[in-house]
DNA sequence: CCCGAAGATGCAAGCGCTTGCAACCACGGC
DNA sequence: GCCGTGGTTGCAAGCGCTTGCATCTTCGGG
């Protein structure tokens, strides 16, 4: 192995040429002979090699790296769509690089700095709390190609991916309806993001296609946490007004609901049916594995790479609503008349 | 907002000195005196510098970056350890790119070549197969800082981030004997991954210094996965080998495991035991919920950032064992004397 | 047979920063 | 008053690559 890596001086003198002649066979950029191509490829496969990302970055003005930060780095969800972002990447010639979102207060100067220092080409923003994308956005200029994920932001249409939440919880509901359920509570997520919105809204108005009224008291807050789903049961127990089926914001609160009810004795799905929303890893194996819907994470990282690219290149890009598919599983049963 | 960012020439011109010293003072290199540093980093400041990566890099060999290659993206524990990662790094100038590890045939040497033609400064691999890391680290270069997380690697001693499973387990099995249990089964995690055997390993020391056999037909091997509980416990029960208690590789697996259980109608954790390991976020809201150990992912991901660094500015580092904490939940029971 | 056009290729100027070396300055000792 | 010394600072040569422009061929039409 040499001791430095070879650059393109190198290949130009294997092959007999100038460097500018390498350079432009090795980018594809203006016209080069078939026969100095050839020679020159050949050269730079036997000698192995890898352009310097600095030399390119410093003269071209392209990084190849593309930025992705999250404020939610360790939750469930958003890790599966860094991982679909990392796929999405895989063999494309860009990197990405994570940063965590920056804190309330900073407003995500300070992360966009770092990044613009580091010449990304384009920049991903991952998460959908009422402020964090909209804060972050502020800060890139306006030529740094972005895209969000997890949350339509106004002014950035098309260049967000998000799932459709509000079919989804349509769907869920819909099921629940059909099962003979009419008394259906639901354990919110944390209203400020906006899944937890569109979640609502989907239950809402399939409730109102069904002429079903939606009860205040059957409407509990929580954040998206197994515990607060442990909170909420008891909320909604203790007001008295009863229920046969309880949809949750997401399968973490599903599983702390479906614990509260059955502290009281109230079995699942015998007494009270249940539903997530995520398909979370675990979801299959509690007992009685939940029905829930899935959400992609991983097709959503990547379908978010490859628009990110094709922002970077083309300048426009459009990205289509990921579907959420119903799983059913032993949560749900059917309401017996009594 | 000027169209290009600020250089250190611009910074040398507002404080009358040359772009050397404004080098200087950024880097700390080299003696400047007092008067020149405060004017050039005042100068600095105002203008709102922010060096350029790649310029640096280019000049001085160093990227600033670091190279996390792991192959069980979305898996639970190393995604909290790649949390872990990208904290240690905030703030130290130092940015981690990820990228997924080679597949079986590549062996690594791929992911390594564009990792080096990224210049990193150093690498950090996740994950403990039975072949990958060494594979992998069989091409990363002498000169390359590396450290593993997840397995201690035969000549990689000190350059390992490792929790203390042997430990965890022991202390685990100990547990359930204290609790009167004689008959303990376990559903191994793959075990050619080293924390499965180390967890084993736990299992049988802690069997052995209590005085109590190890019978094979309570030995089960799985995944990791749920099913494999699952499967395990339907395997274990096949066997006729009657057992009070069953230690699982992790959670994902006790938690199929349970499933299993009460299908068969065998309570936990009344009939039979259980214990976990990696604490899940969900783990705590099962039912009953689970009786599990921590391991830090994330405090993992931060040593090991620490370490790397440290590795790359001094050339050596020394990495603790991180420990592994017994929580008790409710799915462990004492044994009545029948 | 000459000239212009088009096709190939080389030249050289950066991109922004680091760093070895030289230059410069002030100061104290001889 | 001269020179050595140590502390500061500037010069300029790259780091490896891209790219506008100049140069040089080669050809075909007039």
């Amino acid at each position: 192995m040499r001791l430095t890596a070879p650059t393109i001086k190198d290949i130009a003198d294997r092959a007999s040429v100038s460097i500018s002649t390498v350079s432009r066979v090795l980018n594809n950029k203006s016209v080069v002979s078939q026969d100095t191509r050839q020679a020159v490829l050949k050269a730079a496969e036997s000698l192995g090699y890898e352009a310097n990302v600095f030399a390119r970055g410093l003269a071209g003005g392209k990084s190849m790296t593309v930025g992705v930060v999250s404020r939610e780095i360790g939750c469930t969800f958003y890790d599966t769509v860094m991982q679909g972002v990392i796929r999405g990447f895989v063999g494309t010639g860009y990197s990405p690089i994570f940063m965590e979102g920056g804190s309330e207060e900073d407003f995500g100067g300070e992360v966009v700095q770092k990044l613009t220092s580091r010449r990304v080409d384009g920049i991903m923003v991952l998460g959908g709390s009422d402020f964090f994308p909209e804060n972050l956005l502020r800060h890139v200029p306006e030529s740094l190609p972005a895209i969000v994920i997890g949350k339509e932001v106004k002014g950035w249409e098309k260049r967000c991916v998000v799932a459709d939440n509000f079919g989804g919880a349509y769907q869920a509901t819909e099921l629940l309806i059909a099962k003979g359920h009419r008394d259906i509570a639901i354990i919110r997520g944390d209203m400020r993001l906006q899944d937890a919105m569109r979640r609502y809204d989907g239950y809402c108005k399939a409730m109102a296609d069904a002429s079903l009224e939606v009860y205040p008291d059957l409407i509990q807050n929580g954040d998206f946490l197994s515990h607060s789903g442990m909170m909420g049961i008891h909320a909604l127990l203790a007001r008295g007004k009863p229920f046969t089926a309880v949809m949750c914001g997401n399968d973490q609160m599903a599983i702390g609901a479906k614990l509260a009810l059955q502290r009281r004795g109230i079995r699942v799905p015998e007494d009270a049916s249940l539903i997530g929303f995520d398909d979370e890893p675990l979801s299959a194996y509690v007992s009685p594995p939940l029905t829930t819907l899935t959400q992609s994470g991983v097709e959503m990282g990547q379908i978010a790479a490859k628009g990110l690219m094709e922002l970077i290149s083309t300048g426009s890009c459009d990205l289509p609503v990921t579907p959420c598919n119903l799983i059913e599983r032993e949560s749900v049963a059917t309401l017996r008349s009594h």
